[in-house]
DNA sequence: ACAAAAGTGTTTGGGATACACCCATGC
DNA sequence: GCATGGGTGTATCCCAAACACTTTTGT
């Protein structure tokens, strides 16, 4: 149906909408779950941030579409993406009638690290995200919708933290994105018993000081004393509160902070150099690692549910 | 970017996938899951099933293309589908490169019985489904995993039922959708206390021998006797098993009948002339309705989840 | 010494499961 | 009467939620 004449003009006997990708990447920095954005540097929305994203090729599925775009817009390798579904709005984009196909991501703290190519792209925590360009305020809205109906059946957390971490953080990621507090005591035990975990030797000091806790210190403890008390509110805060559009009823401190420092950007490369790294408080616990044998286990053993 | 001629031609800077939408439709006669497909009329794929869907018009959205083209492919008139997301396979279509986005859709037993336009449309029973074009395969399994996902959270049931039905009619067609079997004094109890059944009060006749039974009655008797014994081993058999590559291991039955009986197509047309109605054996039992008002209060009260 | 965070065990209540008897209908 | 299927209650068990004290570390 389709001919390709010498002039670059790609002729069809009916219209063609264009298709392009996005993908929602998601990170966690310790504290808050975050969201990868970059800066437009063109029309439409020319600087406004978006998800990273793009035509598809010819040659190519929507999945690697995705995974290239990142790459190339935000220097993130990531082996998987999962689609979220395809957002065709007739207007949705100006220019012409574009079908885009939406897929989230999860990017460990190690690999947030690793972007340097991310020019104009940066991390917004979750409940801090500008207006979006496109639809993509809506698109975000069903990513975290998702994220938080996948964390109960697939080990999504552990792709969003090193390959060691404490109990008390993996804690804290699986509160921020379900927006819930749990009991640490219960939190362990059910936890232990999926029997996805397995414990991390104590071999004194390899996780002491080691980068892994790089990103977490990063501003965490400048809040820390607050920090229950800041987001109490927010942890019980449904998807629609949380994404209520701009302006919107019921959360007057957002209304109040002048866009600017609302767009406020933590820019994934600067994060090196910024940090000084004060220890968590506290005893140091246990770390832990995923068992990937374990969760197979548990797969195939009939329903594997994270009951939260 | 699109230009359009007087020549009927579309012609654009970079290429075009084309676009278009299939909707797997479930129907459920009492006894069987059923998805309805049509026999292709035209290459590629002459003669295979595949799903209702086409080529998606500039002027429409996703979801209205697959409306829109279930209605003129199967004369099934739906108020909304649901979709199961895009599917993009390089060589999904010979014919050009073309992006799919897929839905689903449930039916109800009066919906069934109205399409008139389904020349070659036909319902087939979950495990009786013959090979299909394109990636239809791949993509009922899809299908089948997302419908047993949300039958859990949401009242998935109610929309492939009467308007009236027995408890035990809604309890097959969990057992169906799930292919488990669940106690019946269980399930009642469970049923009840989500608040989201209301009892319809027993006007005498009305619900007697009144049209909802007419598909119901259909076939179901003529195999009563051995329904449970001959599908006891499918109910506890998980997709993959269910959707084994043809001629797969395990179900040697299948292998045994030729790909014509195998196909066999239980026309959606014919159904109001076969049949006659022999009532269902026993006590006639009370008739519920799906409760909208109590489904929202559940739905907002917190997170409301069928625990099966 | 004190604050902060982490490790651990017990109690208890509610819900899921298993199970049995009686009733209504058609033949 | 008998086969078939529907309606209902109870006992049990397990899991999840609630809850407190101790230990380690840094200041």
């Amino acid at each position: 149906m389709a001919t390709e004449n010498n002039k670059e003009k790609y002729v069809y006997d009916y219209p063609h909408p264009a298709v392009t990708t996005d993908c929602v990447v998601f990170g966690f920095d310790g504290r808050d779950l975050k969201v990868l954005l970059i800066k437009r540097g063109i029309e439409p929305f020319k600087g406004m941030w978006a998800f990273p994203g793009g035509f598809m090729l010819m040659q190519e599925t929507a999945e690697e579409c995705a995974i290239r775009e990142l790459k190339e817009e935000t220097g993130l390798e990531l082996k998987s993406v999962k689609q979220l579904g395809a957002f065709s709005g007739i207007h949705r984009d100006p220019r012409e009638r574009v079908v885009t196909i939406a897929f989230y991501a999860l990017a460990a703290k190690t690999v947030i690290r690793g972007g340097d190519d991310a020019a104009d792209a940066c991390w917004f925590a979750i409940d801090d995200i500008p207006q979006l360009a496109f639809d993509h305020d809506y698109i975000l809205r069903h990513a975290m919708k998702r994220i938080r109906e996948d964390i109960h059946f697939e080990p999504v957390g552990f792709d969003l933290l090193d390959e060691e971490f404490s109990m008390s953080e993996l804690q804290r990621l699986y509160e921020s994105i379900l927006g819930v507090h749990f009991d640490r005591r219960n939190f362990y035990k059910k936890m232990m018993q999926t029997g996805i975990l397995k414990e991390v030797a104590d071999d004194s000091e390899e996780a002491g000081t080691s980068a892994d806790d790089v990103l977490y210190d990063r501003g965490v403890n400048k809040k820390q004393n607050t920090f229950y008390g800041e987001h109490k509110e927010m942890r019980n805060r449904s998807i629609d509160e949380l994404f209520a559009p701009q302006g919107g009823a019921g959360h007057s401190s957002k209304q109040a902070i002048p866009t600017d420092t609302f767009c406020y950007c933590e820019n994934a490369i600067s994060f090196h150099d910024e940090m000084e790294k004060p220890r968590p408080l506290g005893r140091p616990g246990k770390r832990f690692r995923f068992d990937k044998e374990g969760y197979n286990r548990m797969k195939e053993s009939g329903n594997f549910r994270l009951e939260f």
